[in-house]
DNA sequence: GGCGAACCGTACCGTACGGTACGCACTTTT
DNA sequence: AAAAGTGCGTACCGTACGGTACGGTTCGCC
């Protein structure tokens, strides 16, 4: 290797430089457009770049998608709250916030196209999309929100043993059948209020679950 | 037409004759092995049949998996209970019994592949295997313990305006994250105790939400 | 001004796969 | 026994797509 790089432009990728990232908006737009099958022609074309330089950039097609996920999931993790004081008012805040934002999230068209690619190779094993896919959202969120709950429990406003468990139930109130169904190209529309509508149900169906009177 | 056909031979799948099952047994081991891309020529291989005869009986690779997947529907459905008089055990003993034989088909390794196939393809429109598979997954357990339910509110045993919306938290507190993260790949054993202690804790949750104290 | 790196556009290669054609064997019908 | 039908095996075709090669252009650097 000459010392001459700047930047790494090799597939082993630390923060995309903004040309690299512009390729990988390009490639979730055409993700979500789905109507073509996502091709290294198509991205190139849209991209104005070419083929080789793609090659060059992200290694293989693989590399590309992995790139365009860990891309993605860069954006979304956005605030992180640290947990102080709770009461029972923030508490069922910061929870409904939570399960709204999840629920934005899997609806959104990025996430169902972004899904799609990742169940479909996670298939036929190779470049495992899926473990990235999971690590960024599923197990990203629970490692937010169990701190929360846990919290809650040290301020007796929860009662539960396992704090995996209890999470486990409240994605379960939150997703219910939503992500399935679009993943399988049902219709399902939900907007913003719905979203809000659906978020506050499944945290008053939690608390009713796992909240404690205060002691 | 002449009036030869003792049965349909066609496209449009009117019970397929046992060799066809034959066949369609075949796309579900290779679509469970999971380890080539499901080809038409390793199905005729695997089959002993030719690709020819593949595209008469089912017209295209679409109608092939399709014809898949009505097949596998067709042996799921098994029984249909009758509500009858309701008490508090027999309602907890019929949901549990739903709840263990759904989280049975999610976590097997056919419905995970069929799922795989079907959401793959819900991304590139076309042939709706979404829609099957959802309407023969999701919303036919949805009308099938939707009655129950409703048994059970008549019984005044459970409490609820909607029997979607308690459906659907239904659904939510027996699945969980379960489907997805098999989808994408994780690993996730789930044996049959697990797949019994998980029915009865999302049952008496389900209880505890909907569930009201004998008038 | 001259040199090299980065990169675009395009042409090209190999292969995998959906779909079709054809020859042969076996069974059923007349 | 001949004719017709069904279906297996195999060869074949067209195309789409992943990956590579190459000429031309721009830009930074000496």
């Amino acid at each position: 290797m000459q010392p001459t790089a700047t930047q790494a432009t090799e597939h082993p990728q630390l923060t995309p430089s903004p040309r690299q990232q512009a390729v990988l908006d390009v490639v979730l737009s055409l993700m979500v457009e789905g109507d073509d099958p996502l091709t290294m022609d198509a991205v190139a074309r849209r991209a104005s770049c070419s083929k080789e330089t793609l090659y060059k950039w992200f290694g293989d097609r693989d590399g590309l998608l992995v790139a365009t996920v860990r891309w993605q999931a860069s954006r979304v993790h956005a605030g992180r709250e640290a947990v102080g004081a709770l009461d029972a008012g923030t508490l069922r805040d910061i929870l409904r916030d939570f399960a709204a934002s999840w629920l934005a999230v899997i609806a959104s068209r990025t996430s169902v196209a972004l899904n799609r690619i990742a169940i479909a190779d996670a298939g036929s094993r190779k470049s495992n999309l899926g473990g990235i896919v999971l690590a960024n959202g599923r197990f990203a969120i629970g490692e937010r929100v169990k701190p929360v709950l846990e919290a809650g429990r040290a301020a007796g406003l929860l009662a539960f043993d396992d704090s995996e468990a209890a999470f486990r139930t409240f994605f379960g109130l939150v997703g219910r059948d939503i992500q399935i169904r679009l993943l399988l190209g049902d219709a399902l529309a939900l907007d913003a209020a719905g979203i809000q509508s659906d978020a506050a149900r499944a945290v008053e169906q939690f608390l009713a679950l796992y909240g404690q009177a205060k002691p």
